[in-house]
DNA sequence: TATGAATGAGGTTTCATTCAT
DNA sequence: GATGAATGAAACCTCATTCAT
């Protein structure tokens, strides 16, 4: 740990190689033998280090997530306007959904167990998740006005969240399966603004409606 | 079901069964013998009537998709307008994702394959998805009018499909990580209408900001 | 299953194999892999042909009783007095609890497990016992008299039994543990004689003191 | 437990704390893991202060067959006539087989022995046993008077430590297999009195039977 | 046309022991 | 005097596939 001769322990190299290889292949397809080869580590070391297959899982969910918070955090000033925050929130996760520089990612680990949930993951995201959506929930009640059902809040939650997490889907996914990609996502920032102009127009025109009643 | 006796094939009863559990669990987690026993089958028959675990696959992918088309084609008028036509397009396709009245499910078996591509389905999706998303993009093309960039309305169809999809998770994924699912899926038709003024108000707005110039 | 070429099941010789090895070595100490190599058989038949290592167990629990009650019956007359009874049910415990002739040994089984208990045996053992120990308390009441309290009854029982069940030790025990074993097994008729008429004796003090009450 | 410091060394933690266990469990089933992390000692330990699982184990051996001497002493005068002499020989027993006052017990280790012998037990039990078995053939020998053959000696003397040793069998295989114990074991004076008497009339049938010749 | 039996490969996990510190 | 890390062997179990009938 000095910052010094900072020999990665063979903890440390399990936890990255495996946050690699479930991001890729996903919890069940991957074997032990396979991330211990990767680490360099015994076969046994795994169980020695995590105890068992299930409890290094959540170890590489609780580390990709802290990954991702740390390494693109939400830059903005709270007193800016609430849309000018949004295009922020909104380009931060799609830089955490498809950065290729972490170990792992967990928004990847996410729409693998939205499409196939795993007992080994136990409560973990829901909580991540829980907390994220009640946030972005108030963001857009802020953006609409005080006057916005419960609803409709969720409702216009749900389509920019959709829109975002849409792209959870791991490179390997996209490439196998869609033809031609619709967004640039090397533009992150041209994506985020896209999703946040988009977005906006559908906000204010519930509000002007909302208006003429 | 006809007054015939229509007695169920061993192959089709394997197929039902396997569509309705890889559907569940996906490919990986989902074994022969479990297919068999749902099936009432013997062990060796899914490798006698389909040869290889793959191939029963995909015969399932296309069932399960010939099975929607089916049951859920899109109803509208050819001469009506085209937004009228954008919301039936949504209509339809949110009745083919969320439907439980199918043996297997098309669109969730296509989320399992974005969130964790199987070798074994060769192909299949990404032709499928292919023809779909022309025709989406003609769809908004009418839409938008005709001086639309292509990567306008390749980012307009973004939009509307991620929408779409993103709940094609099946139930277990979704109850397992989120709390509250924001929308009201028993109401399907309300659900369409929201994602087709969302988006309408998007397009428009693009369209405004082309005017202008 | 024909009364000719009667080849035995690789089931019947894992049965056969499985209830010799853990008789000598117990549940825990004996691998499917020996089993296996025992029977002739591959390492994976065990599960198919029982399901787990556990369920075999059973079987064998099942099945080594099963031999035993087919090969030593109680040999004698209902109408016999009791005392005879006694004597020939304690023969045939004693040829139940001695015999080679057997694969496996139900009574040794049950000493292991009395003495290092298995989730594996599940409550075979114990309905098996606990039908065997009313049948005893039944003959020694018989024995006893009437007016017999149940605790006193109980301990008889007690008595009897002890002297029996100790000798469920399997061989290798006796030996290892024992320099020169006070008994001798070759002449199991003189030890149910002995184990009789020295309990006999017990039984009548006990009366007498009653008696002069 | 005296007012000096005397703070138990690591190595005693690890002797009582496996007494404990192995009591409980035995040899094979317990894992030094186990015993470390009751010891509240390091998994390196066992191999450290014993050089190996089965040397600890003999000392667990040594170490629970001198508590059981010295907690439960045979309390009788010499003078005392050879009949009192027996009771207080099966109480002692008794005693040792049944208290829970000392870390593990000696003889429910040997009720796994005979059971299932261990490799690392070596003479230990065979030696002790040896030694027991004599002194009570000289005291039955007493009893009986002189003229007992060597064989009926023998199977007087079976037949009485038949009946004390059978408890030897720990509560969990008690509870386990047995619906209904025949035995109050929380009155050891009753349970030793009772086999006496049981015994001494058994003694008596062959010493009168003897006499009538 | 169909099936019960069998199998080899590969998965996770446990564990006593060793080793460098 | 003691320990955390590491490891190789071996255990049980699952499973897609093959084969003889």
């Amino acid at each position: 740990m000095s910052s010094l001769q900072q020999k990665k322990t063979t903890k440390q190299k399990l936890l990255e190689s495996s946050a690699v290889i479930f991001t890729e292949k996903g919890f069940a397809n991957t074997s032990i033998a396979e991330i211990c080869e990767m680490a360099g580590a015994n076969i046994a070391s795994v169980n020695y280090h995590f105890r068992s297959k299930g409890a290094l899982y959540r170890a590489v969910l609780r580390y990709t997530f802290a990954q991702s918070e740390e390494l693109y955090p939400q830059n903005f000033e709270h007193k800016e306007n609430p849309e000018v925050k949004l295009y922020h929130v909104i380009l931060s996760l799609l830089q955490r959904i498809l950065s290729r520089d972490m170990k792992g990612n967990f928004y990847k680990l996410v729409a693998k167990e939205m499409a196939e949930p795993t007992a080994a993951s136990e409560n973990i995201i829901r909580d991540i998740i829980s907390r994220k959506k009640e946030r972005m929930d108030e963001l857009i009640r802020e953006i609409y006005g005080k006057n916005g059902s419960r609803k409709l809040i969720a409702r216009l939650t749900y389509s920019i969240i959709s829109q975002c997490l849409f792209l959870s889907y791991n490179e390997k996914g996209r490439t196998r399966h869609i033809k031609e990609l619709p967004l640039d996502l090397d533009d992150v920032e041209g994506v985020a603004r896209h999703i946040t102009d988009f977005s906006l127009a559908g906000i204010r025109y519930y509000r002007n409606l909302d208006g003429e009643k």
